[in-house]
RNA sequence: UGGCCCAUGGUGUAAUUGGCAACACUCCGGUUUUUGGUACCGUCAUUCAAGGUUCGAGUCCUUGUGGGCCAACCA
């Protein structure tokens, strides 16, 4: 329904058009193809959104394929943890695909081409083959190789299955133009030997099949309709569809390839090589740390799918190069969140503050809402006694009137509790406040419906009851880089970029409601912003992540003077 | 130096395919508020440049400028 209202990117104008001319509406699959080699980040999220999206708003299917090919990078470990994170996306994915499992028809396709003379064994090295690709602004010549006869090919490229070749003595290669302005078509390598297992096929073959000779066959034999990769594609197109002239029958549905510009995080890295060295050199614990761009990093820091897949919808998809700013990502959890996590209170800077003229012993719990914004979300009950602690940024001893929150002689409520009053505050040796003392109006209790508590404070203050509260490590992560495109200096490696504060860890006093909370729950904690419980969390060390601050306005006040 | 792709506010995308440049974020200003949160309101672009076609151009054409991609037995 809100489909109707919304603009199509380019992507969908391609499918309306083919809708509108050759393709029927049930023809329609589409698929994500990564390859198991590494943790999925937020550069695969946009892809995922995008496959999936469109599959969900054509009612189509979407395949997961994993693009295993190379068994000298892939790891089962990787398919696992790939299928869990576009799981935890929320996308439900029609069939399970591996490239490998087709193998034979890709051999048996290799077989055919050689046999019309569209394949040819090349025995040189790399080096060699590399010398004759040419460049860029030349064109290529032919090896000497390239002429061999289809007997001497069909009987190399057996052999080279059968294992009798080391790796590197033989190639398979596409005869296609060595003098191609597309470097791609200059008689690309279909087939390699690779005497490694295969995490599926095991060592069934010791010959596999190139990206080129693999994709769109496979999208071929998923009868995906459309596939859609990244604009470093775009020059394989000419060669996706030169590998499916020599198979496709017109009785079935021909795939075709369009790009998309890779979206790019301002603030953040995203390629793999680069992510690894952040792990191996420390600067952050493992792949899924709080401040990794990856998906398990970010389920970690407390971000929520949906926020992701609204993230992804609001940028879009076109074909520029571009940066999209972080504080857009930032938005949308912090809208997601604004409307499902409970607030809670808690304190991270403890200053001590002593009601005085409130009874020593003396306690009582006050109601205050889960959430001002959703009525449904019901209230709880919070301690309140004589001595509490506020946060130290909420107390200066004198201030103008810009600063709501509590001086000396100056109101302030507390939240869910009564209206207070500073009298006076004690500091130790250095002059850092270590106390304040106030009063507070026994009249002006929240919710008494009294004269007094109707009154209009202009502050109003979080607070914990030191007697009740407990305590919890909290990890407070700000920015991984402070450069905003970290690896986009060609002169200066992205490690010169990393923020040294990426990470502070304190000790946060806690409302006791929270004694029980288990790993993923998400709260916000009123006037800080919205934490997630940790993995690391235990009963005994609660741990808490800061998934994202609250705007503040404050902040960008005082940072002005 | 060859081929290909791209160019719309600070950012990212739209524009019924030639008909009043729209949406979201950010920034700035304001209203509401027992979170300096939320919500709400307002300000911020004549579409890279020059020419052309047209009653009319962000959209089509030409040239230029700027950016990107292409020479792994990776995907």
């Amino acid at each position: 329904m809100e489909k109707a209202e919304k603009a199509l990117n380019f992507i969908e104008h391609i499918v309306e058009e083919d809708l509108a001319n050759n393709y029927k509406k049930e023809e329609l699959r589409f698929r994500f193809p990564p390859e198991p080699n590494g943790y999925l980040h937020l550069g695969h999220a946009s892809s995922i959104c995008l496959n999936f999206g469109l599959g969900e708003s054509y009612n189509a299917p979407v395949n997961l394929r994993f693009d295993d090919t190379n068994p000298a990078k892939e790891e089962k470990a990787f398919v696992d943890a790939i299928k869990r994170d576009v799981e935890w996306l929320g996308y439900k994915w029609d069939k399970e695909c591996y490239a490998s499992d087709y193998f034979q028809e890709l051999y048996d396709w290799a077989i055919m081409l050689i046999k019309r003379g569209k394949a040819y064994v090349d025995s040189q090295s790399s080096d060699e083959m590399a010398q004759q690709k040419g460049t860029p602004t030349e064109p290529g010549i032919a090896g000497p190789y390239r002429n061999r006869s289809v007997e001497e090919n069909l009987e190399l490229f057996e052999k080279m299955k059968n294992g009798e070749f080391d790796e590197g003595m033989h190639v398979l290669r596409a005869k296609i133009d060595m003098a191609s302005p597309n470097m791609l078509m200059r008689d690309p390598i279909l087939y390699r030997v690779l005497h490694k297992a295969h995490h599926r096929t095991n060592t069934d073959w010791c010959i596999y099949p190139m990206y080129d000779w693999t994709h769109g066959q496979s999208d071929y034999l998923e009868q995906v309709s459309h596939s859609l990769c990244t604009l470093e594609f775009l020059p394989h197109r000419a060669l996706y569809n030169w590998c499916l002239d020599q198979l496709v029958s017109n009785d079935k549905l021909r795939p075709k390839q369009r790009e998309f510009a890779r979206r790019n995080l301002s603030h953040t890295i995203v390629s793999k090589r680069k992510l690894l060295r952040l792990v191996e050199e420390g600067v952050v614990s493992s792949w899924d740390d709080p401040r990794m761009p990856t998906i398990s990093g970010l389920r970690r820091r407390g971000y929520t799918p949906e926020s992701i897949r609204n993230f992804a919808d609001t940028v879009g998809i076109a074909k520029r190069e571009n940066l999209v700013d972080v504080s857009l990502l930032e938005f949308h959890v912090r809208e997601h969140l604004n409307r499902i996590a409970p607030r809670v209170m808690a304190v991270l800077n403890p200053l001590k503050l002593v009601i005085t003229n409130y009874p020593e012993g003396k306690e009582e719990w006050v109601e205050t809402e889960n959430n001002p914004g959703d009525e449904n979300a019901g209230t709880r009950e919070v301690p309140f006694s004589r001595e509490l602690y506020i946060e130290q940024e909420d107390f200066k001893e004198e201030a103008n009137r810009k600063f709501f929150r509590l001086k000396l002689g100056g109101e302030v409520r507390l939240k869910s509790g009564y209206i207070i009053k500073a009298e006076s505050c004690t500091k130790d040796a250095e002059g850092n406040i270590t106390e304040v003392q106030c009063t507070y109006d026994p009249k002006s209790k929240s919710g008494s419906g009294t004269e007094e508590s109707l009154r209009k404070v202009k502050g109003t203050l979080h607070w914990v009851s030191i007697k009740h509260a407990i305590e919890a490590e909290v990890r407070l992560y700000d920015r991984l880089f402070n450069d905003e495109n970290p690896d986009g200096h060609k002169d200066k490696d992205f490690m010169e970029f990393v923020n040294p504060n990426s990470l502070t860890t304190i000790t946060g006093y806690l409302e006791p409601n929270l004694k029980d909370v288990k790993a993923g729950e998400r709260f916000q904690f009123q006037r800080l912003g919205y934490f997630n419980v940790d993995t690391d969390s235990t009963s005994e060390n609660l741990v808490f992540n800061r998934t994202v601050g609250l705007r503040d306005t404050w902040a960008k006040i005082q940072q002005k003077n």
